[in-house]
DNA sequence: GTCTATACCCTGATAGAC
DNA sequence: GTCTATCAGGGTATAGAC
């Protein structure tokens, strides 16, 4: 899991992980028969974690749904000034290095975003009373994402977290803009 | 290039450079010391195409600074669809793929972005009389780049334009939140 | 289940004739 | 400048004793 955050896929060797886990070869393929077993298993375990290892600390003591929200982009905040801005999410690194992705392995990717966008979409369900009616809370939920890693992508490239400030900020504006043309309309 | 796009940095080996450009090894080696003084070209070769071979076929006959923006959009669309939502950015996946890369291509890396958003803070420069005095024109147009680098992520990975679509379909939406709430302050 | 040793292939890069 | 042949190293995966 973690070689595979630092290095990406392609970059770690099977002899990396046997030395980074203190494991012999003989050991990991009784266990995992390829690979791409590896990543399978890596990939659901972010799928598990996604609850209890992002959400849960990020939201500790913050209750308002939409500023959970912007919670967890701190959280991703963190971890890019924690890594010197090479923070690059794990998810979208690896939807964007595996070209043609086995469809195993796509369907773990997918199933990773689902788990994010489903937790902000209950946020945007819980304030739904202070947002347009007609808004999509689904297509809602994914532009945070999409926002999220479009904006990590940035921070990395110019080693710079301020690109991952000003998208937070602009993104921001669209909820107080959403929640202002309703008050406009009542 | 192609190859790059289509299979990514470390997959594409120099034996798959050789026989897609009909090029032997001693040719290659002359002109380009090494593998990544190809991929510094390769990069040299988007930013230095950005104008005439993106934005001046995206914006034939419009006009209007915003509509170019979605224009341009519209384009990375196009790409969605002819490639069966298997589009990635050339240069947003290589930012992702290379965990730790040299100065020097990560330079060739920021140019294409650098170039990418000064062309729609130009559009907003032209608009600035319809938006908000306030708005932050960088910032604005570092968050196109955002939505369009989340958005091509997610349709690839979904294999599904309409994650695409969506994202835009919010970036409209905070455009013309913008331009109301200056409306409603006149 | 775990160990060491190794098969076998493909990688980026080079040598040296022409 | 271009050609073919090849090197040295590292890649995934396997064999077979224990």
């Amino acid at each position: 899991m973690e070689l595979f955050w630092l290095k990406g896929y392609g970059s770690t060797s099977i002899a990396d992980i046997l030395s980074r886990s203190q494991v012999n070869s003989g050991s990991l393929y009784h266990y995992f028969p390829g690979k791409q077993d590896l990543l399978v298993a890596v990939l659901e375990s972010y799928r598990d974690g996604i609850g209890p290892m992002l959400l849960e600390p990020a939201w500790a003591g913050i209750d308002d749904p939409i500023e959970r929200i912007f919670a967890l982009l701190a959280k991703y905040r963190q971890l890019i000034v924690d890594t010197d801005c090479s923070y690059g999410c794990p998810i979208g690194s690896l939807a964007l290095e595996l070209h043609e992705p086995d469809p195993v392995v796509r369907e773990r990717m997918v199933q990773n975003f689902d788990g994010w966008t489903a937790a902000i979409r209950d946020c945007l369900e819980q304030a739904k009373g202070r947002l347009p009616r007609a808004l999509d809370l689904q297509a809602a939920a994914e532009f945070v994402l999409t926002v999220m890693e479009g904006a990590v992508m940035q921070a990395r490239t110019y080693r710079d977290v301020a690109f991952f400030d000003r998208a937070v900020a602009q993104l921001r504006t669209y909820f107080e803009a959403l929640t202002v043309r309703e008050t406009v309309g009542a």
